[in-house]
DNA sequence: GACCAGGCACATC
DNA sequence: GATGTGCATGGT
């Protein structure tokens, strides 16, 4: 174990003992956890729980419900969501990669592997790497970490990870340096976002400035 | 009224 | 390959 492997583990107890289990991915269903995180993108989950009850008061919260629905009929429920034209588009995708393919079963994906998944859900156009990962992680219960601006944010503020990291080499130093453990991927992902949220706040960039302080001049 | 939120794909250079 | 831009609602 390194040492940034000790300070990971660390950064997890010690918001752990702050906050608390977060409890995550709140939903009723695999299914309704995996709705949620392409609605999520880029949304307040308060919105997101708006357009859930709404389709599930319309009794279409199923794949071949939504398979069913045409265009509009998909962007008017999922409005609150914000951006609701373009996550009809990437639902249906990958609703239509899951009937097509699955049966509409989000259950029949459990034999997959993780590489398998992640590959064929970053297939679906729509379905980027947090949001894959966010399915495999917290619908299917399957071990990989995920990584959002505010691990981005948090990490590279502490030092853990270059500015420069990608996706991937975030997500790689953060599983190097933990046991491969659904529950902790699970905790310390809604963890960051919880402490991301209240203390990790985007800045400006202020490139004009004479005194360029480094961390202004990175869009974080 | 400005800013932000649990991204992603695509156009352009 | 890097950078910029569109997508949109609702809370603070």
């Amino acid at each position: 174990m390194t040492a940034g492997g000790d300070q990971l583990m660390a950064f997890y107890e010690t918001l752990l003992a702050h906050y608390g289990r977060q409890n995550w991915w709140p939903g009723d269903s695999p299914f309704e956890v995996m709705v949620g995180a392409v609605l999520t993108q880029n949304t307040n989950w308060l919105n997101v729980e708006k357009a859930i009850t709404n389709l599930k008061a319309a009794d279409k919260l199923s794949a071949w419900a939504i398979d069913a629905l045409d265009h509009e009929e998909l962007a008017q429920l999922i409005r609150p969501a914000g951006y609701f034209n373009i996550k009809a588009r990437r639902l249906k995708n990958l609703i239509t990669w899951l009937c097509q393919n699955y049966d509409g079963s989000i259950e029949a994906l459990a034999d997959l592997s993780v590489p398998r998944l992640r590959e064929e859900l970053l297939s679906v156009n729509g379905i980027g790497r947090e949001t894959a990962d966010s399915i495999i992680l917290y619908a299917l219960e399957k071990p990989t970490f995920v990584v959002d601006t505010y691990t981005y944010r948090v990490l590279c503020r502490h030092g853990c990870i270059d500015p420069e990291s990608d996706y991937e080499q975030t997500k790689d130093f953060c599983e190097s340096h933990l046991l491969q453990d659904v529950a902790l991927y699970n905790e310390f992902h809604a963890l960051i976002v919880q402490v991301g949220k209240n203390h990790c706040k985007p800045r400006p960039k202020c490139t004009d400035c004479p005194l360029v302080c480094y961390e202004h001049t990175l869009d974080l």
